[in-house]
RNA sequence: GGGCCUGUAGCUCAAUUGGUUAGAGCAGAGCGCUCAUAACGCUUUGGUUGGGGGUUCAAGUCCCUCCGGGCCUACCA
């Protein structure tokens, strides 16, 4: 049994995510915690909210509420939908945890011990009238190449020309619109990449079988200009991990805290001590994940996340780990994905374009959404989202393939033998043909799974769909019962059990229905097929079913203009 | 500007890493079936693989060049 740890890409806490951040972490990420318990692997799942910044103490203030209650609220909401979209995270903790807040500090001072934190006087923008340094993007003015009157302090989004905030003519607070700026020195902790190039380096070339949108990017930075550069880990904020060395002050830092891409991975760390804490359990019930001299050696630890976030995955939170010259785990394959856009545009947070996970389970259950979205993850390039894509993959894929085979299959029964596995007959050829092409089916799916080929995958199990329809029409129990009740009879019961077979492998992708369908069938037996034959025989004759209602119902072309229309603008 | 990804049937994507006649799903056409959510199955139309040049016995795949789309470029996260 091998062992298996997940870590999802933790979602922002400034609101609720679209659909572009859930296909491109959290639920590849789930599919797959799914598919490796289903394996009988030993699983453990983690992700949690990314709490800090000044996004988050902006969002709390437009909110109007304390940060810290913004970000609890916030926390609770994004736990119940991610449980509404059957996300089995085994913890879904927040980065502004106790726990974090201690192992950040312990990174810090350990990485500052090992001689790679540096502290460096620089300058910053601080607007008197928002009380606060402002990061270089939340500086407008005009662009001093174009003339362009919104650029931002680190770029104009006019000409594309990268700036320095002070190069900014007439600056202004894009929080408040304040030009009363002032330029303030302040103290930075810095982290000492550059002295841990070449060890990244070797790593990351060690990883020939990741994909190449992750390699690439990290290659981008390790040898871009004058290669890794140095990066400032502290902040001037309030809300987020106070600067200190291990459990000591940090002389010169204080009312300082951690920047929030230092913190953010080492929740994946502590929300597993989270997970520890909350079920009563001492420190080597999660250090047998994280820690290779406590376990952990055997651990496979597999990272999704969107490309936004490669860099700091492939090489910003592997220097925090290597630095500490401690035996933390290091993640063995980074999944990463590009972006799902929608009807021609990109999703937006900010400008509320595209539709959000709420809105999504508003409309549909999850499992049209995660059918989809999964069976079109933008795994070789940015994918798109258009409203007729949709409904056609999930009327043909869920509700004719799958769903009208359930229901074909349980009516004829209930009509011809009542809601019991029917029992005489024997097998011929035909089933002999049909169980060597579901494990031939089976190993495509299982090998798709394997090498995290999402779409392929997804592909694979359609086609073990079909399969069942194909028997059905080549069987054809209804002409045959007429002459040869019982040759009928195992046919259906091959049938019945089909949808068992079919429950069981695709849970990972559509848990729900999955669900629905074992309950019908009246089984808890979940066990993945190793024998298809075997399998097909889980239920024996005699056995009490009930049909069910329909699995998937279709969207119709009304639904679809509606739906159409009521995201065509942007979230209130 | 630099780097990376991408361009294959009307649409969405494959092609065992250079190897037979470039394949699937959807859409279209025809036939079959009547158990089923007007569902299912079979057959079939559809391609100068963005353009041009090169290497090779052999190129969708490698090289050069041009054109289009996208992303990243280190203080948003």
């Amino acid at each position: 049994m091998a062992r298996i740890l997940i870590t999802s890409a933790i979602p922002y806490i400034n609101g609720i995510k679209h659909l572009g951040n859930l296909v491109g972490s959290q639920l590849p990420a789930d599919l797959f915690a799914r598919y490796h318990r289903a394996r009988g692997d030993e699983v453990m799942f983690i992700c949690a909210t990314d709490e800090h910044g000044t996004p988050a103490e902006l969002a709390a203030a437009k909110a109007g509420k304390p940060i810290a209650e913004f970000c609890a609220e916030m926390h609770g909401v994004q736990a119940d939908i991610a449980d509404q979209f059957g996300l089995s995270f085994d913890h879904f903790g927040r980065s502004s945890s106790p726990q974090n807040r201690a192992l950040t500090q312990h990174f810090a001072g350990r990485l500052a011990d090992a001689g790679l934190i540096e502290e460096v006087n620089e300058k910053q923008v601080y607007s008197n009238a928002d009380g606060r340094f402002l990061p270089d993007r939340y500086i407008e003015g005009t662009c001093p190449n174009c003339g362009y009157d919104k650029a931002r302090g680190d770029q104009c989004e006019n000409c594309t020309k990268q700036l320095d905030p002070t190069d900014l003519i007439d600056p202004r607070s894009a929080i408040s619109g304040s030009s009363d700026l002032e330029v303030r020195e302040t103290k930075h902790l810095y982290l000492r990449q550059s002295k841990l190039k070449d060890e990244l380096d070797t790593w990351i070339n060690s990883k020939s079988d990741w994909p190449i949108l992750t390699t690439s990017i990290a290659k981008k930075w390790l040898h871009d200009g004058d290669g890794l550069q140095d990066r400032g880990i502290t902040r001037d904020l309030d809300w987020g991990v106070p600067v200190k060395r291990g459990n000591a002050d940090w002389p010169g830092m204080e009312g300082k805290v951690f920047y929030v891409w230092f913190d953010a991975p080492i929740e994946y760390i502590a929300a597993t001590k989270e997970w520890a804490d909350a079920k009563g359990l001492d420190d080597e019930a999660w250090q047998r994940w994280w820690r290779t001299d406590k376990g952990a050696e055997d651990v496979r630890y597999l990272q999704f996340m969107g490309k936004d976030n490669v860099p700091f995955h492939t090489l910003s939170f592997p220097a925090t780990i290597l630095g500490s010259g401690e035996p933390w785990k290091l993640v063995d394959y980074i999944k990463s994905f590009n972006y799902l856009n929608y009807d021609g545009g990109q999703f937006s947070t900010s400008q509320g374009r595209g539709i959000f996970m709420d809105q999504a389970l508003d409309i549909l259950p999850a499992d049209y959404w995660r059918w989809w979205l999964l069976s079109h993850a933008p795994e070789n390039s940015d994918s798109e989202f258009t409203w007729e894509n949709f409904q056609t993959s999930v009327n043909k894929d869920l509700a004719d393939v799958l769903g009208n085979f359930v229901s074909r299959v349980t009516k004829f029964c209930r009509s011809k033998f009542g809601e019991v596995v029917p029992e005489g007959g024997t097998y011929g050829p035909a089933e002999t043909a049909l169980i060597d092409t579901l494990t031939q089916g089976l190993k495509t799916y299982q090998d798709c799974m394997d090498r995290m080929e999402v779409r392929k995958a997804s592909t694979a199990l359609r086609a073990i769909w079909v399969a069942g329809n194909e028997y059905l029409q080549a069987a054809a129990p209804w002409a045959v019962f007429k002459e040869d009740p019982d040759t009928a009879a195992a046919q259906i019961r091959l049938s019945l059990n089909l949808i068992r077979f079919y429950a069981v492998l695709s849970a990972p992708f559509i848990p729900t229905a999955s669900a629905k369908m074992l309950s019908a069938i009246n089984t808890l037996d979940m066990e993945w097929p190793t024998d298809v034959a075997a399998a097909l025989e889980a239920l024996p004759a005699g056995h009490e079913f009930a049909v069910p209602d329909v699995l998937f119902a279709k969207i119709s072309d009304e639904d679809r203009e509606t739906w159409q229309a009521r995201f065509s603008g942007v979230r209130d």
